[in-house]
DNA sequence: TCTGGGGTCCTAGGACCC
DNA sequence: TCTGGGGTCCTAGGACCC
């Protein structure tokens, strides 16, 4: 059986368990520059704030019902989502982290008893280690397995723990299940049921195999399946190196100078590169794009993107020549320009790496050396303690975070404060 | 004034091969 | 008059996920 373990408003959950203060308050977590509603608690939820809000249509609603603003604190999420995943990888056979706050668990074979047992005792055990709440559905399928976390999360008699093996229980479910809901039914997907006259899972399901195929796809005949309790989707155990590495930014404020341009895309390949290096891969593609502020319709628009092929490298240094010259490439004068972004592809393993018959990369060796020193450094005294010069002193790109709250579990200067007997602020 | 970031998978169509 | 059949690889773009 798969068990699929999801930290409940985990972004929310993370600022609660520093901020106790907060509990049956609404909370809302930021994106990046304080832009948009990334994350909410039931409260914020039941105020009627939606996933992506942009903050500044709901400024009234925010100070009226003193919503606590929070900007995203990724370095403290990351260490929670970590102390979480250890703990469920220790519990399960298997594990397949599926995103910051998800994790797919193979349970192996036993009772329903027992199951629930075990991802009751597991629930409890990650709240008490790390304070964060998960909701914890078990089922046959990957599919099945994520309908029955959401009934955990939403049917308060359960306990957050919902199993989903019995096949008449699955069919009731389904019964009442919008296709909407369904893991890999999206807006355009969804539009097209509805207007075939299906809105629930269990109508989905009795479509004929031949139907499915040509309307939906492969895709839409192994959620058939999968809906069934029939596994499709295959379990896939975390580690795997990624396939794409991405950095992009929106900017805090537009950009029309093509130094801070050029010092933005450099900081992004960096940050590509150092991500590539810890999964021990080459990359020899790269696409990079800039665009304008697409909400300002009142200013020209400018949107561009470019390939770069290259000799495989983990080169920081190669790799930031490569952006920079393919900017250059794309680069316009006379638009104010909002994001920036760096994409590597085309991977294969470092040890992999096919070696040149007339160039056997001196340079690159010596440079390597470098980057490898470098990479120590960082990582000894804190990323971003040496940087190249192409990457700007000024952060000029930086972002806005006016609410960020504490590294609490990542920074010994941002610990939090515990004083005997009095109530600390 | 103010609108996120980082991924995966699938398909269609073109280019090319013998 | 009539001009094959079978395949691979690559790319762009769409759809979806959290």
């Amino acid at each position: 059986m798969i068990a699929l373990a999801d930290c409940n408003n985990f972004y929310a959950s993370c600022e609660r368990v520093f901020d106790p203060s907060l509990n049956g308050k609404p909370v809302v977590v930021l994106s990046n520059n304080d832009g948009c509603v990334i994350a909410r608690s039931n409260e914020a939820k039941a105020l009627g704030i939606p996933m992506g809000a942009p903050v500044f249509q709901y400024k009234k609603l925010i100070e009226a019902e003193r919503v606590q603003v929070f900007s995203t604190n990724f370095a403290l999420y990351g260490d929670m989502s970590r102390r979480v995943m250890n703990i469920l990888s220790e519990s399960a056979r298997d594990i397949e982290i599926y995103s910051i706050d998800e994790a797919f668990l193979d349970l192996g074979k036993g009772s329903d008893a027992e199951l629930l047992q075990t991802v009751r005792i597991l629930r409890k055990k990650v709240l008490q280690y790390t304070g964060i709440p998960v909701s914890i559905g078990v089922a046959p399928s990957k599919i099945l397995a994520k309908i029955a976390t959401h009934v955990a999360k939403k049917d308060p008699s359960c306990g957050f723990c919902y199993l989903l093996t019995d096949p008449i229980k699955r069919d009731t479910v389904l019964a009442d299940y919008p296709v909407r809901e369904i893991w890999g039914i999206g807006r355009r997907t969804a539009e097209k049921l509805r207007n075939m006259g299906i809105a629930k899972a269990a109508a989905f399901v009795k479509l004929s195999d031949a139907f499915i195929l040509r309307e939906f796809t492969i895709t839409g005949l192994r959620m058939k399946q999968e809906l069934l309790g029939k596994p499709a989707i295959s379990f896939e155990s975390s580690g795997k190196p990624k396939k794409a590495i991405c950095t992009a930014r929106s900017f805090g404020e537009m950009i029309t100078s093509y130094e801070f341009l050029e010092q933005a895309v450099a900081s992004h390949a960096v940050s590509c590169a150092d991500k590539l290096r810890r999964q021990r891969s080459c990359a020899a593609a790269m696409t990079i794009f800039i665009h304008t502020n697409m909400f300002r319709k009142d200013l020209p628009q400018y949107c561009k993107n470019i390939v770069v092929k290259f000799p495989p490298t983990q080169n920081t240094l190669t790799l930031v020549r490569i952006a920079k010259n393919a900017l250059r490439e794309i680069y316009r004068e006379n638009y104010a320009y909002k994001k920036a972004g760096v994409i590597l592809m085309d991977f294969i393993q470092e040890d992999n790496r096919q070696g040149e018959l007339f160039n056997a990369y001196p340079e690159d060796a010596r440079e390597m050396e470098l980057v490898r020193a470098v990479d120590l450094l960082n990582e000894r005294y804190g990323r971003g303690t040496l940087r190249l010069a192409d990457q700007g002193l000024l952060d000029k790109h930086a972002l806005k975070q006016s609410r960020r709250s504490r590294s609490y579990t990542t920074r010994w200067s941002e610990l939090l404060d515990i004083s005997a007997g009095k109530s600390e602020k």
